[in-house]
DNA sequence: TACTCGTACTAGAGCGCGCTAGTAGAGCGC
DNA sequence: GCGCTCTACTAGCGCGCTCTAGTACGAGTA
């Protein structure tokens, strides 16, 4: 930055001034000292930068890397913060780096808040992060901690899809859960409340699982070998995420098991997975887009007002029927 | 810092030694300092410490939002990185943010050294990259640029694909172009060969397309169209990678078209999406923990040693054989 | 006793910026 | 001519840390 003030005969001052877009320098200066400084290769630094004003203006956004719907979010994370001139710094947790490893990373580049997209953390992390910075939860809830939290009505979401396999005709529905995932302990209520709404309750099933395909292929291997002993396969399955639903759908499939003139599969998030699968997932779709920009607006609101309260925002799911739905398998002679 | 220093009745420099983990401080006193600090809740500032520090010991990723491969690769670096006492910093590609941008990112926070995964960009912006830090390539080749570049042999893996389809019989086996997608040219070049060596010169058809499903979709569709002109569908396609064979999986398949029956599909990356469709995708492999491990070292060990010339580091492919392959089909009445 | 040596610690410069408080000069009304 | 305002610019401190060059002191050695 000297050397461009320099060689451009004004001050660092103005350079400073004529790179942070600010008046206060002529036009023509302006383009000299630019020129100066692409001539020279020079480009200002974001740590002195950030060390220097107060502010870093960067929102960090935590995901598991894994995750596809999460994909989807930053996408529309990316869009709507530069919108608002922040900056954003991602950092990943993967089987082999933890969730608060990757918030600690955050944290020490000097994010001013942290988004952490469909957290599986202890609740006592997110609690302590809430104290210490502003942090904004996509899809997991966290009851007492002070954090701002966007997600779907998984109810509702759920609720659609039970009602859906209901009017097919579908009374042996199970349940595939999604553990500690985000939305999973709703997911899970709602599906308990359908079936009983229904008049369904002694068929209610839970199976445990998670957020991955694995879980799905497991759940799909039990209920195969449940079938071998004389057990009857449940007519439509409600998994806990679309990754959950893929694996089942992959492992029924391949059984020999038709889906879904056999057994009907319902996912939930409508990540962009959703319409490969060759007769397309029926699932419960979340807008990502509008929970990215939900999630930036919150931080980023209660970076400038920082009395502000969390907030929530509860946006409304939508059931896509594709064609892993259908009617109810005429019962088998 | 100065804080905890004063509480501790110590400088800052030894709070600094002991944040560091450098030789210098008696155990005692460093057990108190540390104790401090977590009162305090004190935690060390990387952009003042990047800053203070000529080197940053961070690498930059530049990464492609929704390639799944990619993520992948990210799990690996991240393990790799850690290893060798480094820091990662992610930036994504999406189609609303381009890869400059993103680089730019990398750069400013002062990345000593940024890994392109599968850069679509103009050679042009790679060579500059290359002459102005230390730069990996993943996948894609920039001739001459001054960058390390790690890549599998696309020669030898679409060799391996295509051998495997002739021994099944296959004769009209065509190709969906990765267009300026990496390792595209290559794949690409050896498809025409591999037509040329088997003496099937004349069946050769390369469609235009990307590494998205939507390219599998849209080629899908085209030869549908075709079919239904009275054109003989390929018996086999080598799509331009998984996501690619995905979108054609689907397309087909939902247009009754059955795979491996009527038609086999082979995909390229390996990517975990692979095993996910209900057939399973046969596919080349490429070794992403390998390919990310390469990378971080070549970054890694340019930077310790500046003077070394960028490398070229090419890994086996490996073809796996699932269920979206198999023998040619009857002529059909 | 005088000397090295090693350990435990400190003073203070400087990393590359942003920002506040300032100055110099031009233009204008009276 | 004076004071005023406005634009264009500059001096220099400080952000929170690292790092070099030190000091203080006790133990070991001649």
């Amino acid at each position: 930055m000297a050397d461009v003030a320099e060689k451009a005969g004004v001050s660092r001052a103005l350079v400073s001034i004529i790179f942070r877009n600010q008046p206060g320098a002529s036009e023509e200066t302006r383009q000299r000292v630019l020129r100066v400084a692409d001539e020279i290769g020079y480009r200002p630094d974001s740590a002195a930068r950030l060390l220097a004003r107060g502010r870093s203006r960067t929102l960090g956004v935590m995901f598991t890397v894994h995750q596809t719907f999460h994909t989807d979010l930053i996408e529309g994370i990316y869009a709507e913060v530069e919108r608002l001139g922040y900056e954003v710094l991602l950092s990943g947790a993967t089987p082999g780096r933890s969730e608060e490893k990757a918030v600690e990373a955050l944290l020490s580049h000097r994010c001013e808040a942290v988004i952490l997209l469909g957290s599986f953390a202890e609740p006592s992390l997110l609690e302590e992060l809430g104290g210490r910075t502003v942090a904004v939860s996509v899809s997991r809830r966290v009851p007492h901690a002070h954090v701002d939290f966007v997600h779907t009505a998984e109810g509702k979401g759920v609720r659609q899809a039970m009602d859906h396999l209901v009017e097919l005709g579908h009374r042996r529905i199970a349940h595939i859960d999604g553990g500690s995932g985000p939305g999973s302990a709703e997911r899970r209520r709602a599906y308990r409340a359908a079936m009983r709404r229904h008049g369904l309750e002694s068929e209610a099933r839970v199976f445990p699982g998670d957020h991955t395909e694995r879980s799905g292929i497991e759940t799909g291997r039990l209920l195969l070998a449940e079938r071998d002993q004389g057990n009857p396969l449940p007519t439509a399955v409600l998994a806990g995420n679309d990754r959950c639903a893929m694996g089942l759908l992959m492992t029924l499939t391949r059984a020999g098991v038709e889906v879904p003139r056999d057994v009907s599969v319902v996912g939930y998030d409508d990540s962009h997975l959703s319409h490969l699968m060759p007769i397309g997932l029926t699932t419960v779709r979340q807008d990502a887009g509008l929970m990215a920009e939900c999630a930036v607006r919150f931080a980023v609101e209660r970076l400038e007002k920082p009395e502000l309260e969390p907030r929530e925002a509860v946006l409304d799911p939508k059931l896509v029927v594709r064609g892993s739905s259908g009617p109810v398998p005429e019962p088998s002679a």
